[in-house]
DNA sequence: CAGCCTCGAGTTCT
DNA sequence: CTCGAGGCTG
């Protein structure tokens, strides 16, 4: 047998496979991208050697006999599978080729969204639904009419009049993608088996032998064409049927159309492609047919596939490729995150070469193993993710992926915290990768904001020994930078000079060192020492502060010298801060090194330029029942604490009582036991009367909150989507916090208004359904105007 | 104590 | 954008 002749029955036999799979099972077994690849590839080769084509290739036919369970029904008409372009140059050439053999030009085409669902006929008599069938191989399908009768839009009767004795109406079933989403929702609740996608719910749903279960799911229809007609004439265009089949009831797509001309085609296959993620259904395409019967009938067919009509596919959204291995990065936390490396390959216009896996749990979800053949999809709209393992293609001694004891950066264990889902290295800071993340983060444009200090120059700064600390960038000199460069240079045996900095030999040779680069990386560094407390604050990079925390931190005490020595219990008194997030600030603070590291930065020149006095809102909080609250000390509640403060003035008279004194003061006896015996351990009492010092200082230094005055939008939370034209987000949430609101990032009922700019996505589909108020940018700038706030 | 609402942290590619 | 987890509320 030649290399071709192998080649051909192995693509049949993939793609009989992959058939069976899809259409028997309805089970998917590879991306439809990498099916329509594989029999475009053997279509051409069957075009090429004529000799080796047979009747039973996978090209010859739509796909196979069905499962046998349903009844089987001969279509009077086959029902027909369309050719595929993927380019607008195949699409000029379909209309060259109607053009040419009509010689007709600019021809007149009814244009519709290509369904993602189940294509289907449907039978009536004398205007009654007497048969509904799938289009299995499109001579012979499945009787499913039972089922289609459950399908809502799907009428039993013909509504109108005018209509047929026998009429064969060919659409497509599919799932709402509301509904698909509202039905896997709750079928999580419950406990019931989640539907992959919209196409397998309908297709799943359709080939349900009991008709009650297809009832539950959320069917919709649309009908497209006909098939067989008796006893009546239909229109004599394709555009005249679908409204006369409107007429009679039928769901007909309200995106179809008519246009002329190859550019009609394209415009509207653009326009589809701009508004497809707004659609409430899934596309794949979309399909244009020759509008006049007449020349559709002229034109023909070639095998089964009609010369007159066409299906544009949207580039793949899905794809497949291959792991070629799984790395773990350390993040800033230590964090170890397992990325999948791939080969790289097109989703949807880019070429996707990483994608992240998340964490160990994931992986075991997915049972991912280096070398399997993997399907990969750009989620939402942009971050690449593996979607599920193709399961036939793995190796037989592939081994489970498990995660690595030790830090691949830095050789320390990687360790995961009971009940946490996170694996992290254990190195700390003197892991390198911990290290540069925590510069990267302190450098990061919403932290410190050093413009030109990228990942490269991190890595060679921390690396080469010039920043061990952020705070040694402040002490950084141009001959540093210079020297640094050359040393790496040498390392990386990167020839002197090269254009990632405009250096060339022989400005370098010549001694004339073009330094340009690290004049303005020091230039960057010295405009960062101006900074705000709260960017201060986040870019300390403290666990669990981001910015959000910070700006809470800023505002509610407004000076870093006070919170530098506040005992972890007082930060509890910021709004949204608890526990956890307290003791993190003060494990933070306790260490010697990170105020070390603060003194550094102050002194190579850092300077807050907004510090205050705390804010006056803080001054109620101040109370000592409210601190012995604060402090988490065993049994003591909210009212416990209240009657340790009407008996006890403050820290000093609580460690000088005996623990019967606790007692009379209203306490079980079980409860003074357990404070006696908290108060005992030394840690506590200096924690007891170090917080008790604080809070009696802040409440000296804080005034009372003074009432009214309150900004227009105080206590209202606004959210912001889509792209602002006349200012960025930023920009549009500082000007809202302004006039008092607070801003978030996700739509809830609690959202007072929601500002849409342009391409709004999910927030304002949330902010729809939830029935709150939504502004677009006009009304956003004309609130500001009005309140002198315009950009 | 459960459930809701936010925030933090991590991620891709142009 | 998504996931996980902390904080708050009923």
């Amino acid at each position: 047998m030649s290399d071709i002749a192998v080649r051909i029955a192995e693509l049949r036999k993939r793609l009989e496979d992959a058939n069976y799979r899809y259409y028997v099972l309805d089970d998917p077994s590879i991306a439809d991208a990498e099916y329509d690849r594989l029999l475009r590839e053997l279509e051409s080769l069957e075009a090429d050697h004529p000799e080796l084509s047979s009747p039973d290739s996978p090209t010859q036919r739509v796909g196979i006999a069905p499962a046998g369970a349903f009844a089987e029904v001969r279509h009077a008409i086959p029902m027909l599978s369309l050719g595929n372009a993927f380019s607008d140059e195949e699409v000029h050439d379909f209309v060259s080729r109607i053009e040419e053999r009509l010689d007709r030009h600019a021809p007149r085409f009814s244009v519709e969204p290509k369904l993602d669902g189940l294509a289907i006929s449907l039978r009536y008599e004398h205007g009654r639904f007497v048969r509904g069938a799938t289009r299995g191989d499109g001579a012979t399908g499945e009787d499913v009419t039972a089922n289609l009768r459950t399908v809502k839009a799907i009428p039993l009767h013909l509504r109108g009049e005018g209509w047929p004795d026998v009429l064969e109406v060919r659409g497509e079933v599919y799932m709402p993608l509301a509904a698909f989403r509202a039905y896997n929702e709750r079928a999580l609740k419950g406990g019931g088996k989640v539907l992959a996608n919209p196409r397998n719910g309908a297709a799943g749903s359709l080939r349900q032998l009991d008709p009650r279960i297809t009832a539950q799911r959320p069917l919709a229809f649309y009908a497209y064409g006909v098939g067989g007609v008796e006893g009546a004439d239909l229109p004599s265009t394709h555009s005249q049927t679908l409204a006369q089949l409107k007429s009679w009831g039928f769901p007909v797509s309200a995106e179809s159309g008519v246009v002329t001309g190859a550019e009609g085609l394209l415009g509207y296959y653009r326009a589809m492609g701009g508004k497809r993620d707004g659609l409430p259904f899934e596309i794949d395409g979309v399909v244009y047919k020759l509008d006049d019967y007449e020349g559709q009938r002229e034109m023909g067919f070639v095998s089964r596939a009609p010369r007159w009509a066409i299906a544009h596919k949207f580039p793949a959204q899905e794809q497949q490729t291959r792991l070629v291995g799984i790395d773990i990065q350390i993040g800033r936390t230590g964090a170890a995150t397992p990325v999948a490396r791939l080969e790289p390959v097109q989703v949807a216009g880019v070429v996707v070469t990483n994608a992240t896996l998340h964490n160990a749990d994931q992986i075991a979800r997915l049972d991912v193993r280096v070398g399997d053949t993997v399907i990969v999809r750009r989620a939402g709209d942009v971050i690449p993710e593996i979607v599920r393992v193709v399961p036939e293609d793995r190796a037989a001694d592939a081994p489970v992926w498990q995660m690595p004891t030790q830090c691949p950066v830095c050789g320390s264990e990687i360790v995961r915290e009971e009940g946490e889902a996170v694996w992290r290295c254990s190195g700390e800071l003197s892991c390198p990768a911990q290290r540069n993340e925590a510069i990267r983060h302190f450098a990061s444009r919403r932290a410190m904001d050093i413009e030109g200090l990228g990942e490269r120059f991190i890595e060679d700064l921390g690396d080469l020994g010039y920043v061990t600390s952020v705070a040694d960038l402040y002490r950084l000199t141009l001959d540093d930078l210079l020297e640094m460069k050359h040393r790496a240079d040498a390392a990386k045996q990167v020839p002197l000079g090269d254009e990632r900095d405009g250096t060339t030999p022989e400005t370098v040779k010549a001694g004339k060192v073009a330094s340009k680069w690290a004049e303005n990386l020091i230039a960057a560094i010295d405009h960062s020492r101006d900074t705000t407390l709260e960017r201060f604050l986040f870019a300390l990079g403290i666990e669990h502060v981001g910015e959000s925390t910070a700006k809470a931190l800023a505002q509610w005490f407004g000076d870093l010298a006070l919170i530098r020595r506040l005992p972890w219990p007082l930060f509890k008194r910021v709004p949204d801060i608890g526990g956890e997030v307290a003791r993190a600030i003060g494990h933070f603070l306790d260490q010697p090194g990170n105020q070390r590291v603060i003194d550094e930065l102050l002194a190579g020149g850092v300077t807050l330029r907004d510090q205050h006095a705390p804010s006056p809102k803080l001054h109620g909080g101040l109370e000592f029942a409210t601190l012995l609250v604060d402090l988490e000390i065993p049994k003591i509640t909210k009212v416990r604490a209240e009657q340790l403060a009407s008996a006890f003035t403050d820290a000093a008279a609580l460690l000088d009582a005996p623990q019967h004194h606790f007692v009379s003061a209203g306490l079980p006896a079980d409860t003074a036991k357990a404070l006696a015996d908290w108060l005992a351990d030394d840690r506590h009492a200096a924690l007891l009367s170090a917080a008790d010092a604080a809070r009696q200082e802040l409440r000296a230094i804080t005034p009372e909150a003074v009432a009214g005055g309150a900004s227009v939008l105080e206590g209202q939370t606004a959210v912001l989507t889509g792209t602002l034209a006349a200012l960025t987000r930023d920009d549009a949430k500082a000007r809202l916090e302004a006039l008092g609101a607070k801003v978030a990032g996700s739509v809830s009922k609690k959202t007072s208004f929601v500002v849409a700019g342009e391409a709004a996505g999910s927030k304002l589909d949330k902010a729809q359904e939830l029935g709150v108020e939504v502004w677009d940018e006009a009304r956003l700038l004309q609130f500001l105007a009005e309140h002198g706030l315009a950009p």
